[in-house]
DNA sequence: ATGAAAGCGCTAACAT
DNA sequence: ATGTTAGCGCTTTCAT
């Protein structure tokens, strides 16, 4: 276990000062041909490296990130990360990860530990009990102490910072035109609870949608799921109300579910009934993930292009860390949904 | 956006030495009580935190993990994550993240970033293309610095370094016989090539428990992916063996795969064919992710613990980095698997 | 061409 | 009870 060489301990073995190893290695004009052959050749042949935190500590920049998220088993946060990753990297930046596991106070918690010199920024989707308690002191203080922040998918309007949205809305638009442009007109919409931002949103489309093609929109025809713990609950919930639903007869041709789980819900019944999937019912979904890959029939869903928010997320922090782009100025980015065939439509 | 203060500000401010500030602002029994007070309370005003940079650099610690992944976006290694994420934190310890992608360069270029200061220890799972290499000079090198290291998962025992894995002999043997136990006797394998360790060792735990219950095994009965990029491909050649085999008219009535993708191959062939799960053909496979939970019918898995395993290796590391366990000494952790009973058994 | 010294924020041993 | 100082590893300005 040999120590790390410093730039101390190259200067005293071979009799010079330490400002003259540094410019050495920094290739200075200033230094003498022969001697910075020297240094150069002695540092490589002991591994020389520069330590980084003496670095950061001298440039104010750690040259990290720091990524707050609400959850990490997730298939659209893990491709934020990967998003975030990649585009990071490729700029010399790392990146630092902390969970909140939607709880408010280790958000909280995560900023401050994070915060002191750690890292040069933050990306963060802010957690639900966040949004709940409406408390968003944290973030406003880390902003106002001019460290810069970029919010991702679940984020707050007041907040003075950039922003990178899905257009949520939208991809439910779509995604309803799109069965109702496949000959569907009783189309059931698998929702979550109105105060689920983005669960609201997706039924907005939906609607927005049937207006557009002149369909009415019939109550009959939402099911807003319970908002559980457990998804296991959350599907058996779903499961029976879908049966309820079928078992009155009332007539269903297509089905748009705001995640997969809805949609493997639906999927579960409808296989019980020996409905046919897509000939019978339709069936499309949010997120683009393994479950509606390998679901059989495999699922058509509205991808939300995580890795790219991920990507975009990263290039406005760095931006903004770089100078790149004005630090006062804010910008909102949306990413645009794409809709993934596959066998369930 | 006002600066966040030092200690010498405060010792400006208030006209003492930083040394009384940073004695007060710890409690110090040296300083008189009147000047505790006003310093703590000034401090507090004005939302004082220590640099962290600042003390890492004279402790020489960092108090955070470099964790190095093949992949992120992947159910076992985000629920490992998750682990570690949640024992390091609970510990003081932040986790520092950085994907391979299974690249060589990338995990070698990865660890050299992190190894400067920014960490106090890693955490691996080694990339494939390392292995292909058999080149682990990075983390060998890594260890002789001192810098204590954790492998899990994909480990190389020549590395003297604390291991965490996971029974893929043992879990698949469970499995098999698990089926077996249900009555099967006609059990398909579908498993990787030899040289993919993990899918080498869950294929011997299959042959072994076969011979445990004086089956022979028969080699029709198992089925060898091909090494595709592209899960899609492997699918559709998966997918394709199977109905040959089914086509042959070979009697099958057990299937273990050793992932769930396999498994998801599998029931989109039974399905289209017909035949039901489980009352004809019973399915176990690896994994206990999205896909199964959510799959119709439901896969029963053999769970690999992601979490537990995650746990472990933080807790191998910290113990190592806080010096609880002595330096020198490694051990090897085998975490168990267990049996997840869904509707496909 | 080379080196000394200050300083980034903090701690701790050592004065006073 | 309070302050001075050295030092963690490095960069950079200002001598020599």
């Amino acid at each position: 276990m040999k120590k790390r060489i410093t730039l101390k301990g190259i200067a005293n073995e071979l009799n010079v000062s330490i400002s003259t190893v540094s410019k050495s290695l920094k290739n200075s004009p200033e230094i003498g041909e022969e001697t910075r052959q020297k240094i150069i050749a002695f540092a490589k042949a002991h591994n020389y490296r520069p330590n980084n935190i003496a670095l950061s500590l001298k440039n104010r920049k750690t040259k990290t990130i720091g990524l707050i998220i609400p959850e990490i088993v997730h298939y659209f946060f893990s491709n934020v990360i990967n998003g975030i990753e990649k585009f990071a990297n490729k700029n010399g930046y790392n990146v630092i990860i902390a969970v909140s596991n939607e709880s408010f106070e280790k958000e909280v918690l995560n900023m401050e530990t994070l915060a002191n010199g750690h890292i040069d920024g933050f990306i963060i989707s802010i957690a639900k009990e966040t949004f709940k308690k409406q408390d968003f002191h944290h973030i406003q203080e880390t902003i106002d102490l001019g460290v810069p922040v970029v919010l991702f998918d679940r984020v707050f309007n007041n907040l003075k910072c950039d922003k990178v949205i899905v257009d949520d809305k939208g991809g439910a638009e779509a995604a309803t035109s799109f069965l109702i442009e496949k000959g569907k007109k009783n189309i059931l919409l698998l929702t979550t609870q109105d105060y689920i931002s983005v669960g609201n949103l997706r039924t907005q489309g939906y609607i927005e949608a049937l207006k557009k093609h002149q369909i009415i929109p019939d109550n009959r025809l939402i099911i807003k799921s319970i908002d559980e713990a457990s998804s296991e609950k959350e599907m058996s919930y779903l499961e029976k109300q879908i049966n309820n639903l079928l078992n009155q007869k009332v007539a269903i041709d297509g089905i748009f579910a705001v995640n997969e789980i809805y949609a493997a819900s639906a999927l579960k019944v409808l296989r019980k009934r020996n409905i046919n999937v897509p000939e019978e019912v339709a069936i499309i979904c949010f997120t683009d993930g393994v479950i509606s890959r390998y679901s059989s029939p495999s699922l058509t869903t509205v991808s939300q292009h995580a890795e790219e928010i991920g990507e975009v997320s990263a290039k406005l922090l760095i931006d903004k860390l770089t100078e790149a782009s004005p630090l006062e100025e804010h910008i909102t980015k949306v990413i645009n949904c794409s809709i993934v065939e596959r066998e369930s439509s």
